[in-house]
DNA sequence: CATTAATGTCAATAATGCTGACATATTTTA
DNA sequence: TAAAATATGTCAGCATTATTGACATTAATG
């Protein structure tokens, strides 16, 4: 498929995979940094946002749902959670099947937060997809695939891709 | 050069840009994880890994240097560059050209543990680039480019990587 | 009925960021 | 040369987010 492929990666230099790394470092302070500032308006933190952005995602997820996702301590979680349900932005229904569990949904509220988050940050990443190409936003999606901790693998959705 | 460039990009839906979010998050953690160990040993965290990378990068970078690149304060930068001097890890020299200058330098014991973390973390990036082929890596990189922040762009090194 | 599980909470601690204020040495400028 | 600007360092206070440990409540399960 690509004369490449096979030869080439075995000469990896460390220049390159230093490279690698500081491309991570920039590209993720400015993949966040759209986010921050209306978080700041809220008196919320990144932390916030993550919650939110996964309770979006998945409507009704548990709370040891989330802190699996999340991969911080409850205590952690809770402190945020806590926050989000006292400012009406995320409502806890008690389990219907399991009454010990709480079911997270976003208020409306909520969902108004999270729409204002996700867009600029979609729009950032749509710019990024845009400027690069379709090819491109397929390498992008395959190396950071593989830079995930195998037990996280179970949390991320593979996409078709037309592939 | 892609038939798929111009057309494609115009249909990018709301879910494949939040699933490019998520595989930043993801993929993040996995790539911060394997240094954030060693470091614990050390009683260091990421802003100590941070500033150890960059003054390898840029061996007798000043303070204001490292600043820039960073993007945090002098007070936050003072506090963990002082624990790595009291360490013995970066040393300060007074500039020449400019005596108020300070240019920071890695110690021996400081480029030992800079080894240390950095190898652990291109090995997590090899690893991904190998697994994803070059054609990939291209593309990662790509994405990640447009992800920055335009004032941080003179920051990153622009590899050519046979283009 | 005893155990386990899911959640919540309190307290203490740590890393990392911020702002504001101030000090010192040195260079530049008017 | 005197005044202003620059580079650095430091102190204090505060906020966010993470940790560990301990303990309580409620509900499910053996």
């Amino acid at each position: 498929m690509d004369r490449n492929q096979t030869n080439e990666m075995l000469f990896l230099t460390d220049e390159q995979l230093l490279q690698g790394i500081e491309l991570m470092f920039f590209a993720y302070k400015g993949f966040t940094s759209d986010p921050d500032r209306i978080l700041e308006e809220y008196g919320y933190g990144r932390a916030h946002h993550r919650a939110i952005h996964f309770i979006n995602r998945s409507d009704a997820i548990t709370v040891n749902g989330l802190l699996t996702i999340l991969g911080v301590t409850k205590q952690s979680l809770n402190r945020v959670l806590r926050q989000l349900i006292d400012d009406d932005m995320v409502e806890s229904r008690v389990g219907v099947a399991d009454k010990r569990q709480r079911h997270l949904h976003l208020t409306d509220a909520g969902q108004e937060l999270e729409k204002k988050l996700s867009s600029v940050q979609r729009e950032r990443v749509r710019e990024a997809y845009k400027a690069a190409g379709s090819n491109a936003v397929q390498g992008f999606r395959k190396v950071l695939e593989n830079m995930v901790d195998a037990d996280m693998k179970p949390h991320i959705e593979q996409l078709g891709m037309e592939r």
